[in-house]
DNA sequence: CTGAAAGCGCTAACAG
DNA sequence: CTGTTAGCGCTTTCAG
């Protein structure tokens, strides 16, 4: 049985809200009883029990962070930026891997919303607006990064999506390529994360007067397995293929493997790009191009808007574009 | 102002008591009633506080995971381990990155008690033995991670690290190597993690009559920079050197970039062995030779662990022990 | 400057 | 099978 205010009060001799008092560090107390009450506090080893505290004030210093899966790289990056301020802030976080199933992603959210958090960070997957909607709309701070929403209370911090898929068909096409494939991720639902991509993508090809073949486009889970089984069959069923472009590193990594297991040379005769720049795509060999994200101050704008809309509840958040630039490497 | 379980009674006719039941299945209720209060639970979209639960319960469904830097493979790999059990068993986890420094972890440790963790898995650094006593005697579910700690009260769930540098030693040694550094984390005090990694070394070295210089053991911040730059100082400082073994993979990433920087072929010039067998390892060029770790076994141990302490407060926990191998790849 | 009383939302006896 | 009464540990009126 843990010490509770109650027993720091007796013991000092003062009254339970006293100690609050000077716990909390709020009104006016005499210098002595303060002194007084905080050696017992020491003396007793007394620590307030946050659960009873968020109980009264509706404020539990906690937030979630509601991912894909903590193994990316990518994401492990964004939280580091986000775990980074919220300590600065006081705040702890939860975190939660999704594997972009939506309906895990509900549970989550529900979970996080029962466990009183102050707000939640999340990346999204399309089938879940109606449930983020309506929790925003019930007061609680959430913020949707890489994900765009239309919702007077979403807090939205993204990457300019759009702009890589072009960065990348502008270099693509200036090495000369005509036939480009790319591996997409599941959810392409117009508004989205996706959606611009595959969009820069298509504009940048049509700009270039480039094929945009359907079929020159492959979903595929975000993972490096996945970008192999698809790379594999995208380079078999179209051999005029000589470039992908992936939607992110790990799919651009497997990609590479299927190259290597084909006898494809890089980029000779398959050029690659890949998005994020997660450290391990410049340390292969080839070296992977790819469409660079600052993925720790993503992290960190995500956590500060959250944490804007928390203090002001009333003031709709301003959503927030980071750009990307493309890095060079040996596999173009 | 969310609904709650009085909403819920008063709109049903009945109890909160009731209601109470239903939500918990617990106690025996007419099946009428029953559906009753849950269709008026699902009109009302009712969900149960969860704070309010714990503050009477004493158990929150929530548990602390303590570890240096999730944007390293390694922790990134145990979480996800951790997390996969964790979410089955209907725990959300609270995640903190200490950078391994002491002060950090105190602050985290005392934070997560603080929000009435159920329990707490760490990856602790020396310096807080006290403080991680304190808890685990307060009742307070902890299982250490690589680390070695005598207490009735502690969950160890640890890697054979000593036979991890056996195994690299042995190798290392039938390859003819005679001078062999090694780069050693920041806690070298005996008993833990690191102590054990460096006795294995040692005792290998004796064990082929091999020189235990100290100077051939360099302490370092296990990230790649550390790797790095230990490494260049460790090959300038003694040329004689033609092997080096790491105690964490992106240490021996650092060290194969030193050796690309100094031109030392890598592995006829020197070397390299590391240690977890991260997933890039297996990717650069040349790949790394490293100590096998199922990380996400790790993790899950962990968890399963701090269950059973959980739900079996009186049961001394079993410390587990998993073992390692040798993957060797081109950098041997 | 300090205290008494009420109540956050829930579960736990103990009755009925 | 169901309801009443406390009380978890804390903060918040509102008095003194």
């Amino acid at each position: 049985m843990p010490v509770t205010m109650r027993d720091v009060a007796e013991r000092a001799g003062v009254s339970i809200k006293t100690v609050s008092r000077v716990v909390n560090e709020q009104g006016e107390i005499s210098e002595a009883t303060r002194q007084n009450v905080l050696a017992v506090i020491k003396e007793l080893r007394y620590r307030p029990n946050l659960l009873a505290r968020g109980l009264v004030t509706q404020r539990t210093n906690t937030i979630g962070l509601v991912i894909g899966d903590i193994t990316n790289p990518f994401f492990s990056e964004v939280a580091r930026g986000v775990q980074d301020v919220a300590r600065a802030e006081g705040y702890n976080i939860f975190l939660a891997n999704t594997d972009s199933l939506p309906d895990d992603e509900r549970k989550v959210l529900r979970s996080l919303a029962d466990h009183a958090v102050d707000g939640i960070i999340i990346f999204p997957n399309s089938d879940n607006e109606e449930l983020i909607g309506e929790l925003a709309s019930r007061e609680q701070p959430i913020v949707l990064v890489n994900y765009l929403l239309n919702h007077e209370h979403v807090g939205l911090v993204t990457t300019d999506l759009y702009a890589g898929s072009r960065l990348a068909v502008d270099h693509l096409a200036a090495k000369g390529h005509q036939h480009i494939g790319m591996l997409a991720g599941s959810n392409l639902v117009v508004g989205n994360n996706q959606g611009r991509r595959l969009r820069g993508f298509r504009d940048g090809l049509a700009a270039y007067g480039l094929p945009d073949n359907p079929d020159y486009v492959r979903i595929s889970p975000g993972n490096m397995e996945g970008g192999h089984a698809a790379a594999l069959a995208l380079l078999a069923q179209h051999p005029q293929i000589t470039a992908i472009y992936a939607y992110n590193d790990l799919l651009a990594m497997g990609a590479l493997q299927a190259c290597r297991q084909m006898g494809k040379r890089v980029p000779d005769e398959c050029a690659l790009i890949g998005f994020d720049d997660i450290l391990m795509v410049s340390l292969v060999n080839p070296s992977l191009t790819s469409v660079r994200i600052d993925k720790s101050n993503l992290g960190q704008q995500a956590m500060h808007q959250l944490l804007s809309m928390i203090r002001n509840p009333d003031q709709p958040p301003a959503p927030i574009v980071l750009g990307v630039d493309l890095v060079i490497r040996e596999s173009t």
